[in-house]
DNA sequence: GATTTAAGTCAACAGTCCTGACATATTTTG
DNA sequence: CAAAATATGTCAGGACTGTTGACTTAAATC
């Protein structure tokens, strides 16, 4: 970008001369890398979406209310980011092809606890796998021992806010 | 997810007793990392595109255009795999701000080749610098010598398809 | 009892994606 | 050269997901 060019494979040898520059053609690299990979990943999850009429935004939150605990309606919107009126319409759908159920909260009886059903659990799995699969293999294919530095970038890529919450929902796994 | 938890650091040994098991946890982790780090990073580019009222597929077509070379109508819709209808908004718009150009294909004058305008690369610097610190600040503070990993994951992760188009372009590079 | 909080809902609008059909200009092919 | 294929553009219309702002209800808290 700002180079000379003078090797295209300063980006292979991951400590060259002078380590701004390196940086900085690694990060034009990654910028693609996160682009494609990240298509990539969330295709194989769509395709199964698709096969049941519902989008990446129930997937989400199917995902969420699954895998967290005494997930409110409130905890979903600050995980999720987006505003109550985008996630009730995700969630009314869920609930009412029921796979999502809600109940009462005990301590709380203004809270809605979400939970998925029997189906909706079956779902999510079908979806978890999918993504579980392509990711095991990757990491196969890359060589395991290559994991740690794909997982230590990840979350530096994060803010605090997320990695925070990626950390929180990881202790209580 | 499927342990009795013994040991909540298992997934930053990388490598455990049972390797399925580790390489399930593993890739259960990686799911949220991808979700969490690409929300964020496309988040920095997010804010700029606010500010010019441009969305994210406006990025994509401005980034696609600005880092090929002879850039059809015809590869953009191969890259970012969307319709032609879908990008033709898109382009429309990019066009009457007079962020991309067109002019006719001096070998074949069917082709609409297109490339940015002054004010088109300087939008696209501006986003892809924003994204480029982001990505040199996470380098740095997961240590350099785990970049590797990162790059080979992410490269694994990717269909063959993109990983091949993702080649294609490097070489370009 | 008044205020705050959690959730649900209504109306309206924007961005991005899709399908399918059709038009035009140009190149390629038989 | 005429016919077929290709590259692009455009029209109509539909779906999903996100936004804002206002309002209601029920329950908790001060």
């Amino acid at each position: 970008m700002s180079d000379n060019a003078p090797d295209a494979d300063a980006l292979i040898a991951s400590d060259s001369p002078r380590r701004g520059a390196s940086l900085d053609s690694a990060a034009n690299e990654a910028i693609e890398l996160m682009f494609f990979a990240y298509r990539d990943f969330t295709d194989v999850a769509d395709r199964i979406l698709e096969q049941h009429d519902l989008g990446r935004a129930h997937h989400r939150a199917l995902y969420f209310v699954g895998t967290g605990q005494d997930v409110t309606v409130g905890h979903l919107l600050d995980t999720l980011n987006i505003t109550k009126q985008s996630l009730a319409r995700v969630l009314r759908r869920l609930i009412d092809l029921g796979l999502v159920v809600q109940e009462v909260g005990a301590v709380d009886r203004r809270q809605r606890l979400l939970r998925l059903s029997g189906e909706g659990d079956a779902l999510l799995q079908e979806l978890i796998e999918a993504q579980r699969r392509l990711l095991r293999e990757a990491f196969t294919e890359a060589g395991t021992e290559r994991l740690e530095g794909f997982r230590r970038v990840m979350l530096a890529i994060m803010n605090e806010e997320d990695s925070a919450r990626f950390n929180r929902r990881k202790r209580a796994r």
